[in-house]
DNA sequence: TGATATCGTAAGGTTACCTGTCGAATAATG
DNA sequence: CATTATTCGACAGGTAACCTTACGATATCA
């Protein structure tokens, strides 16, 4: 039989597996911080929420899920202490989403945690580093262009 | 209130991005080879299983799965007649898990579209695509690294 | 021989998403 | 204005992909 698989592990293999290690870190890193009661799924908060404050709606685009799913999550950490939900003024349908005190300094500790591990890696990778964070952002978006041709149902090169 | 967030996109919402385009990916383009039962969860299945079989339980440990959610998707896939599974002959309990025919051909498929993936990455990012594959395996084992260090700062022996 | 570990698997739980729907409020149209 | 469509956060319920616990059969070891 011909050897079918890649020698090397394939790419897919290697970004889930980060994935999967990422997320379990930064849940890990929050837990010694004293919020044992931080899950996986609120990381991505975090991401989207500016120091300003934000609309959950606006910030499930960002993260690209569903109103429901972020609602849920800021829902989670509002019980939690670490963020607050006003009405927002100018829509009364509206409520902005912010950090609380104690979250505001909650977060800078993650943030601040990340960016020491990104300067960690940029001292041990260099430019490769920067590289990295390139060609995965290309990938990413490589992979969705694929996807919109086989969902118009072309299909292009080997489809 | 200084900047605590970071400047650019923070690599793990990056790396997460790209996981979750990955895995779409991939069944979208098992859909169009016309298995539309295919779902993301057998993805990793096809990453741990060797062209000679394999043992669902050492699959498990490759895949850093549980045995028993190895096994359901293994099934799954022997229902759709891409793997079957034969007695081993040194080992009563267990079962060796291997492609069929049918399975070979598809499977030999998907290996070929990600080289061929692999093979556009490498042409578009040249030197960058295999550092970017470095640097994310050495990202992996640091945060490995970093979790041992958290779990073992945390009371080892206070239960 | 008996204790212990490992095989696959069954049963059931948890988490992190999803869809569908709702009342309230806003925005667009006539 | 009145009407209609859209958007807000939320509620209810569903699903996929893991997990833990537990089991009988088999293998290994003291």
């Amino acid at each position: 039989m011909s050897r079918e698989k890649p020698d090397r592990k394939p790419l897919i293999a290697i970004v889930h597996n980060l994935d999967r290690a990422f997320a379990a870190h930064m849940v890990r890193a929050a837990h010694t911080l004293g919020r044992t009661e931080l899950k996986p799924s609120h990381n991505f908060v975090f991401g989207v929420l500016g120091d300003d404050g934000d609309r959950s709606a606006d910030m499930a685009a960002r993260a690209g899920i569903t109103r429901q799913s972020m609602g849920e999550a800021v829902r989670e950490l509002v019980d939690l202490g670490v963020l607050e939900m006003v009405p927002d003024p100018r829509d009364r349908r509206a409520k902005i989403v912010r950090y609380t005190d104690e979250g505001k300094a909650f977060a800078g500790q993650g943030f601040r945690h990340l960016r020491d591990l990104e300067s960690r890696f940029e001292e041990e990778f260099g430019a490769d580093y920067e590289a990295t964070r390139t060609v995965l952002e290309r990938v990413t978006s490589i992979l969705a262009e694929l996807d919109e041709e086989l969902d118009a149902g072309r299909a292009p090169g080997q489809g």
